[in-house]
DNA sequence: GGATTGACGGGAG
DNA sequence: ACTCCCGCCAATC
């Protein structure tokens, strides 16, 4: 038996959810937000899941990078570019290389 | 229906 | 800091 829709449903909806608990200005990790919404070491599926938002999403996606603080590259230099335009705008810095400091803009699920 | 493919992550070397 | 390698697993080939 494969995974029932609804699971996969739930799924979906518990990581967008944990998404969209990121507070402007701040960034999570994939592996954060998996390890928050319940599913350790499924980084990969949140990756998938952001993947297949529809086009008009609202959920912050822009958020989410990887666990070296730097944008997920996936090819796509339009999204990559408008990632990176909302963090500014939200007040997230780069470095030179393009990295985020992520002692000082990750995410504190507690706080 | 096996193999490949990823918006990843962590450990080893 | 970087390259491999493996775990993870739905979608795709």
């Amino acid at each position: 038996m494969p995974a029932p829709r609804a699971e996969r449903d739930s799924t979906r909806q518990r990581i967008q959810a944990t998404v969209d608990c990121v507070p402007a200005g701040r960034v999570a990790t994939y592996g954060q937000i998996a390890h928050e919404a319940g599913l350790p070491r499924r980084s990969r599926l949140v990756g998938r899941v952001l993947r297949e938002l529809p086009r008009g999403s609202t959920l912050a996606w822009h958020r989410v990078v990887d666990a070296s603080g730097r944008i997920a590259a996936r090819g796509n230099p339009e999204a990559e570019g408008l990632q990176r335009r909302r963090l500014k705008r939200e007040g997230v810095r780069f470095d030179e290389r393009g990295r985020i400091d992520l002692q000082r803009f990750g995410w504190d699920p507690e706080a």
